[in-house]
DNA sequence: ATTAAATTTAACCATTTGGTTAATGCGAAG
DNA sequence: CTTCGCATTAACCAAATGGTTAAATTTAAT
C-alpha cells in the first residue's frame, strides 16, 4: 500500500505527460484521459490545476516554443564573424532538437493550424527578428567577403538544414534505409557538417 | 428554385472538400460535418461514396502522397550529370510544392502520426529510393569531380532547402518580415537558387 | 407510364469527450 | 482531537461527433 513517493507533485507529472501526448497526437488528437492515464492521476486534476484543454495546451506550446526560440535570438544578436556565427548558430541548434526531436513538427504544425494570435501567444516580449544576422551578411557581401547571396536564401538554407530532418525524420529513414542510431549518428555530424556545407558555398 | 449546375458530382465535391479540409485542420481535427458543409451536401453522403472518415482520409492522403513522390523518383533515377540532377530536382520540386505548399506539412504530420502501416500505404509500389542517387553522389566524390561530401547529408541538405520553407512559412514570415507576395517571390527565385548553393558549395 | 435502381436527405443513435460536482481523504494549524 | 483548507476521486452531464437508417427524390431502364 505505501505508494512510492520519487515521483513529482502532481502539477508537474501532468504537465509531463501531457508534454508527451500533445507532442505525438497534437492539440485536436490528443484526449485529456490520455494525459491523465500517462500521468497516472484522475482527469478532473486535470481541471483542478489547468481550468481546459485549451489552458493545459497552451502552458506547453509556449514552453516549447521558448525552448526552440530564444537561444535562436541569442546567437543571431552575437558580435561575433559571419563564419563563426553560422557555426555556431548550426551547432548549438542541432544540439537543441536533438534533445527535442519532437519539438519542430509540434510547434510548426500547430502554427499552421492556428494562424492567428500565434504570435504573441509564442514569443511573449522576444520575437526573433533575423534581420540582424540578414544586415550582417548583406555587409559582408558588399565587403567582398563571401559571394553575393541573398541574405534572406543564406537564412533559410541554415534554417532548412538544422530543422528539416527532424521533421522529416520517418520519411528519411525510408528513403534513404536508416535505423534509429544512424539516424542520431548523421545528426551528431551534422553539427559540423551543416557549417562547413554552407560556408565552402559562400566563401571566395 | 433552378439549382445552378455548373458545380462537379457529389464524389468530387466531397473529395475536394475533404482534400481542404484534411489539409487545414489535419485527421483528428477534420470534422465530418465541415467536410460536408464545405462541399454543401447532406454528411450522410461522405459516408454513402466513401464508407468512414478514416476510410475518405486514406483516399486524400494517398492522393497527396501521390503527389509528392513519384516525380522525386522520376528524376533521381535519370541518367543525367550529378549537377544537372541537382537543377532539375530542385527546380521541379519547387514548382510542385509551389503549387501544393499545404502537401508537405500535411504529408510530413500525419506520417509522424500514424507510425505504423503508412509505408505501404504511401508507396504503393514505388517507394522512392534515394540510393541510387547516393550511389552517384558517391562516384563523383570518388572520381574527383566534387569535394568530399557525405552523400546522405547532400541528399538531405537538398531535400531541406526544398521542402522546409513551405513547412515553416508562417515562422519564416514574422521572423523574416515578408507578406505573402515576397514569400511567393522568394520561393519562386529558389527553383534555381538552391542548385546554385548547393553547387558552390562541392565543386571543386 | 411503370418499375427498379441509385442518390439524397432528415432524423436518429451510440459513443466519445471535455468538463463539472459533490463527496472523501488528508495534512497542518489550532 | 478538531477544524479547516487543499488535494483527489468517482460519478455524472451535456455537447459534439462518427455513423446509421428509413423514407423521399431523382434517374434510368423496360
Amino acid at each position: 500500500m505505501v505508494k512510492v513517493k520519487k515521483e513529482a507533485g502532481a502539477e508537474q507529472r501532468i504537465l509531463e505527460a501531457a508534454k508527451k501526448v500533445f507532442m505525438q497526437k497534437g492539440l485536436a488528437g490528443a484526449r485529456m484521459q490520455d494525459i491523465a492515464d500517462e500521468a497516472g492521476i484522475n482527469k478532473a486534476m486535470l481541471h483542478y490545476y489547468f481550468r481546459s484543454k485549451d489552458k493545459l495546451f497552451e502552458v506547453i506550446f509556449k514552453e516549447a516554443a521558448s525552448n526552440l526560440f530564444p537561444k535562436m535570438v541569442a546567437i543571431i544578436s552575437e558580435d561575433i564573424s559571419l563564419f563563426d556565427k553560422i557555426r555556431k548558430f548550426t551547432k548549438e541548434y542541432l544540439e537543441i532538437v536533438i534533445e527535442n526531436p519532437y519539438l519542430p513538427l509540434f510547434v510548426l504544425n500547430e502554427i499552421n493550424k492556428q494562424p492567428v494570435n500565434f504570435h504573441a501567444k509564442m514569443f511573449g516580449a522576444k520575437p526573433p527578428d533575423f534581420s540582424l544576422l540578414v544586415k550582417q551578411i548583406d555587409s559582408e557581401v558588399k565587403k567582398g567577403i563571401i559571394k553575393p547571396i541573398s541574405p534572406v536564401h543564406l537564412v533559410m538554407n541554415m534554417m532548412s538544414m538544422c530543422v528539416f530532418p527532424f521533421i522529416s525524420k520517418p520519411m528519411l529513414q525510408i528513403v534513404m534505409h536508416m535505423d534509429d542510431l544512424q539516424f542520431r549518428y548523421l545528426m551528431e555530424q551534422r553539427k559540423t557538417e551543416i557549417a562547413n556545407f554552407i560556408i565552402d558555398s559562400i566563401k571566395k
